[in-house]
Formats: structure tokens, sequence, C-alpha cells
DNA sequence: ATTGACCTTATAGTTACTATATAGTTTTAA
DNA sequence: TTAAAACTATATAGTAACTATAAGGTCAAT
């Protein structure tokens, strides 16, 4: 198939796969005689298989490693686990992060109504005060 | 003040500096005759207040948009309201996303133990089967 | 013959910095 | 006094993961 059904049927751009080739995370395929790109059934599911992780918003430098590691079937998995363990560990501290965010947020927007002046607006006082670090 | 001690009594890079006042975020100082930049009272309270609006990850372009409401005292401060609400919902939406992520992540990990091969990891099964679409 | 849909490559833009290179200036210490 | 350390300046490239644009070649149908 050609880059535009691979494309539709997985569900990305057509730039996107040229992109990820380039970054080596989509072998290179044949090529027709006009150039074009011809993809097989396994492309599909190597550029499935990214678009899953990065769907979980794994990097795509995790991808690659879980890609090295499927070149090894007979290594334990230990190194697989840890990274998700990691990434599950940045995605856990992200969501903390911002929930204080949303809080100094509400807390912010509730120093204001919609109708002042802009010179009384409680929440550009908020931001202009020293208070207000961290 | 020179650069390096407005970089430091804001806790800013003073690169970051000069890369504000590039973006038009910081007026550009007055120059010493070897060309040094300096600083008044008025260079950190604006510094300050960008870097209060980084904290809560207001974007630059946002940033600029507050600015140019400050210069503007006698307007309604509606407009300042509705900026923050969006990036409220914005910081709310981001944060259901990564509790969905979250569940899938935890799940996931919860399909293997550390000490199958590769060949049998459950992680890697399920970022390989087609059911983890979305 | 030409329109439209598809494909190709190359390059630049996005965000908010951060790093590097190269060089001039000021301050401090020997 | 001189040499090193610390500071300043500009310019340019790199980061992440695409996305957009330009300029052009290919193919099927009208």
């Amino acid at each position: 198939m050609r880059i535009g059904q691979l494309a539709r049927s997985v569900g990305v751009d057509t730039q996107t796969i040229r992109f990820y080739e380039r970054e080596g995370l989509l072998p290179p395929p044949d090529r027709q005689d006009n150039g074009y790109r011809i993809y097989t059934e396994r492309h599909v599911e190597r550029l499935a298989f990214i678009r899953r992780c990065r769907i979980l918003e794994l990097s795509l430098a995790e991808i690659h490693e879980l890609q090295r590691y499927q070149g090894a079937p007979h290594q334990p998995c230990r190194a697989i686990n840890t990274l998700l363990d990691d990434h599950l560990a940045h995605v856990r501290s992200r969501i903390t992060d911002l929930q204080v965010l949303e809080k100094q947020l509400t807390s912010l927007r509730a120093s204001c109504n919609d109708d002042r002046d802009i010179g009384a607006c409680g929440v550009l006082e908020g931001l202009s005060e020293e208070s207000m670090q961290q």
C-alpha cells in the first residue's frame, strides 16, 4: 500500500510517517519505480504500535527504546517495566503540579468579578503582588 | 543594575531576560557606554510579573496580552477574566486527560511482573494489541 | 489536454527557552 | 601590574514532535 492508505488506516498524517522514517522509528519501505513508498502489513503494525505509545504520551525516545527491546525477546523484561514506571511517575507528578496550579488559578480568579476597570482588576493585582511568589 | 543582578533578584537566567527583550515582553533598557544593559526598579517589577505569570504557566502570548491591558487601565477588565478562565479551562482539561492516561498506564503496568522474558512481557503485549486503540 | 488527487523532497515554523561559540569588559587576587 | 575569574555582548543552533509551506513529479479520469 502507499503512504496515504497507511496514514488513513492508522490515523496519522503522511508527513508524520515520513518524519518517523527519518527519525528511525519506522523502517524505510521499498519504493516503486516512480519513487513512491510501498508499505506492508508489518509497517501497519509497527506504525500502530507507535501510535498506541504516543496516545500514552510516551516520547519518541522511549518508543525507540521499546523497539530495541522487541528485537531481543529473550532478555528479561524488567527494563520495560521500569520504563513504564518512570513514565507513570512523570504523569503522576504532572497531575499533582497541575492540581496545585488549578487551585492557585481558581483563587486568583475569585479575586475579581467581570465588571471592574482594569485598574482595579483583582486578577491583575494578584499577578502584580510580591506575595504570589513561589 | 546590570543584567546579572536583575536575573538573580528575580530568579531567572540572563539569557532569558535578553530573550524576553527580543520577544517584546521586557522594554529595552538604557545602555552604559560599554553597551551593558542598565535596569531600573520598574524592570524588576515587570520581570517579576512575567515570572509570576509563567509560574501559573500562562504563555508568553497571554502575558503579552495582559501587558497590553495594563496599558489601558480604564477599560473594563472582562477580557482579563476571560483570559484566566480560558487558561483555567485548559489546565482542568489537561488534568482530566492525564488522569485518564494514568489509569491506562496503571492497568497496562499491572499486566506484567518484573521477571518475564521480553517475549512474554505483558506491557509489550498490551502495547501491541489492537484493543488498545482509542 | 487538463483537472484533481496523490506522491516526492526540502525548508521553515511552532514554544520557551537552553546551550554554544566568540569576543569584549570589569573586578579581584597574586 | 598582570593575569585570572567573572561578567557582559551578539549570533546561532538545539530541544520535542510535529505542522505548514513551497515547488515539483505521477497518475487516473474527464
